[in-house]
DNA sequence: TGACAAGATAACTATATAGCTATATATTCA
DNA sequence: TGAATATATAGCTATATAGTTATCTTGTCA
């Protein structure tokens, strides 16, 4: 398992379960118009339609990708009337969001210095 | 846009690309199997042999998934005679996983405390 | 040079899911 | 009650990709 090589730490020991729970969390993060949908929520509650004009997805689409966000946690639904209004339940992921922006950022922007750095 | 709701605070103003960039890094992470290599590259180098124990994948399915966390820029490669050996490039995944981690954890518990409350 | 070993890749299959259309449900209002 | 509205969902298709097997490439060593 550690095939002969020094320990920088303590290696966070972690159960299969716990794999498969890291990578379905992400998984719910991988893709755009959920991105845009949780950024559409960024300043409070809104309702389907609103989102619908927000991110430029359809009523059924918005709808299903709202479902995953709630299954996850990570937004909240509240109805009111016909209306359901969508919340951030959990603002964690905006903080997520931005750490990964910066580094892409940062990442791209090195990609870039190389490139020029080499002539071409 | 705003849909007639005030606003909270200065909402983070991306473009289409950037809502596809987040979610593609996203979706690097998004699989178990990658999720266990960074993992078992948390004390330093190791090449794919090496991996394929800690993993349990096949050679050519963790060669495949190496390639996808290359691409992302998330693990560098060495060769060294006909060995490979790889590396995490980038120490923030793991601070991701560990704020992910942290998150299901208090995510989970809180469930688990409305069920116990709900009497069932 | 030939045999062997490590790793990368091509090609295939099976599965998951994003987006779409159509329909169902539920609430309001005339 | 019936019409209209907002949302959810079922069912479909197309695409992406995880896992597998087989093959290719490259480096080592006899």
């Amino acid at each position: 398992m550690s095939c002969h090589v020094p320990l920088n730490g303590p290696r966070p020991e972690l159960t299969d379960a716990a794999y498969d729970q890291i990578a379905t969390f992400f998984k719910v993060l991988a893709d755009p118009l959920r991105i845009r949908l949780l950024n559409a929520l960024y300043d409070g509650e809104r309702t389907v339609m609103c989102l619908m004009n927000a991110t430029g997805g359809n009523q059924a689409n918005v709808s299903k990708h709202l479902r995953v966000l709630l299954d996850a946690g990570l937004v909240s639904r509240r109805k009111e009337g016909t209306n359901a209004f969508y919340g951030v339940a959990d603002p964690f992921v905006f903080t997520l969001c931005e750490q990964v922006c910066d580094r892409q950022h940062a990442y791209l922007e090195a990609r870039a210095n190389l490139f020029r750095e080499s002539g071409f």
